[in-house]
DNA sequence: CTGTAGACTAGGGTCGACG
DNA sequence: CCGTCGACCCTAGTCTACA
């Protein structure tokens, strides 16, 4: 499991929880709706700034997204 | 303030606080001193890996980076 | 509504050298 | 020890289109 898996995970997890489409999220962000769904299966790896902008258009702190990110890579190591 | 200046600033106060050099980081890291100077003075925009590089190396949390950066960056909103 | 694919542009990240 | 410059390669991120 890679950084960008996990990060992909926790992204496709709060913007269900949010009822958004990938879509709407990608509107709301400023972001490529195809890109979106590459993160969310981890084929890409944000940069600071879109990590910044996708926690804007989801409600959530950027740092939160990260710690759980963190967790998520932590649990399986191998 | 852009994000990638708060990142910067953050990055070079605790790399400054373990006493490393821009050359220990890169090495530590894998990855060259000139990017490591770059992204101090706010020139380049980390992807998620490399944050999470970086945090290793500075044995910090990755979502302690992004929550200092956060903090520096709501507070010159101008 | 989402995955994928191909083609493209901008910028992430490396490297050697010098002040 | 650090900033900068120029050259380089790879990938972040866009866009169109189709299943």
């Amino acid at each position: 499991m890679e950084v960008e898996q996990a990060f992909g995970k926790i992204l496709r997890k709060i913007r269900m929880e949010n009822s958004l489409s990938q879509e709407e999220l990608a509107y709301i962000c400023g972001l490529d709706r195809t890109y979106i769904s590459l993160m969310e299966r981890g084929k890409r790896k944000p940069t600071i700034n879109t990590i910044f902008e996708l926690a804007k258009g989801l409600d959530e702190r950027p740092s939160d997204l990260i710690s759980l990110t963190e967790e998520l890579f932590n649990l399986n190591v191998d």
